[in-house]
DNA sequence: ACCCCTATATATAAAGG
DNA sequence: TCCTTTATATATAGGGG
């Protein structure tokens, strides 16, 4: 629809990419709306953009169309959700205690389920990890300090609030490894 | 669109109002799927003709469209159970994403937002951290030893337990941080 | 109700400001 | 990024099987 004829996949460009939603969106709910009045249906559409920003259009009350598209389509939303949002947790605090459990393995804590094999590779992996991160921090500590005193300035100001935002981490949930670290990272 | 501009109200005849909703409908849901295609955006659409006959389209599952939906409008559509297992997801990720930030400075890996102070803050962590991680490790390392050849093969077997577990757990989601320390610590 | 056809009305891609 | 202006591509109203 326009000059050229468009591809059904995702634009590449993502500038057009927005501004084709931007069009696309006002068009789909014009769209909707007109069926809905012309056809006296009941329409809703929940659209996100790539970026996460919400449109939506409903005739009527979303909670009502969603009790009927229950009833019409036999599946439970509500059950269904609640399954799906206990699995999700498993998932994600599962993910968390292996997060956790490699900072202090990386820390010299908790070694005693480790077998020698594993503890001579976390050795390397702490020799090499160690060689190569510090590396990087002093290259990239030396290019900062070129940029002399103006940008230093600006990044006590930048540490400030990182600091404070670190502080705010902690007071939320203090994991006790975050901790540690975080004082480490943010403190001197 | 058409033969005849529509004036943008119910349509009388019952009959054409049926054959619109019919040929409205199937351009709606196209529309939606375009955008969601072409944008990369996720659309929802739940309507109900007249007769109550349910059409749904949604690029991704419904229940999580509504999940994000809820949020994003601060309207309850369902209990406030399901809103405190929201919260703990979103709590759980936060702390997910924190964890990982502080695996890939420990790693010196993005580094660009902090500042010198905090680079050389992070130096010191690791120059520590590493000095007693290694420490511990060799002090464990070496009890293991002493229990000799038995313990050893007992060992040998939990390893391989462990590696497994830990090539499964990079199966399921993984993390590119945890992949690679993953793979230094159960490789050799 | 469901196709097909075709004339028109709309939507929108591309381009420029 | 948003608006305006085209040229084109699509959607669809009305009509006939």
């Amino acid at each position: 629809m326009g000059r050229g004829k468009t591809e059904l996949k995702r634009i590449e460009n993502s500038t057009n990419r927005q501004v084709t939603f931007a069009k696309r969106k006002n068009g789909l709910l014009k769209k909707a709306r007109e069926i809905s009045i012309l056809c006296d249906a009941d329409v809703s559409v929940v659209m996100f953009s790539e970026a996460g920003n919400m449109t939506e259009y409903s005739s009527a009350p979303l909670i009502e169309q969603l009790a009927r598209y229950q009833k019409e389509s036999g599946k439970t939303l509500w059950d269904a959700k609640h399954e799906r949002l206990s699995a999700e947790i498993d998932r994600v605090r599962k993910e968390n205690s292996n997060l956790q459990i490699e900072l202090r393995h990386l820390k010299g804590e908790d070694l005693k389920p480790l077998s020698p094999q594993e503890l001579h590779a976390l050795e390397n992996a702490l020799e090499d990890g160690y060689a190569g991160a510090r590396a990087k921090i002093k290259e990239h500590h030396r290019k900062l300090k070129k940029n002399g005193r103006l940008l230093e300035e600006e990044n006590k100001r930048l540490s400030a609030t990182y600091v404070s935002a670190a502080a705010a981490k902690q007071m939320e949930h203090g994991s006790n490894v975050k901790v540690e670290l975080r004082n480490g990272v943010g403190c001197i």
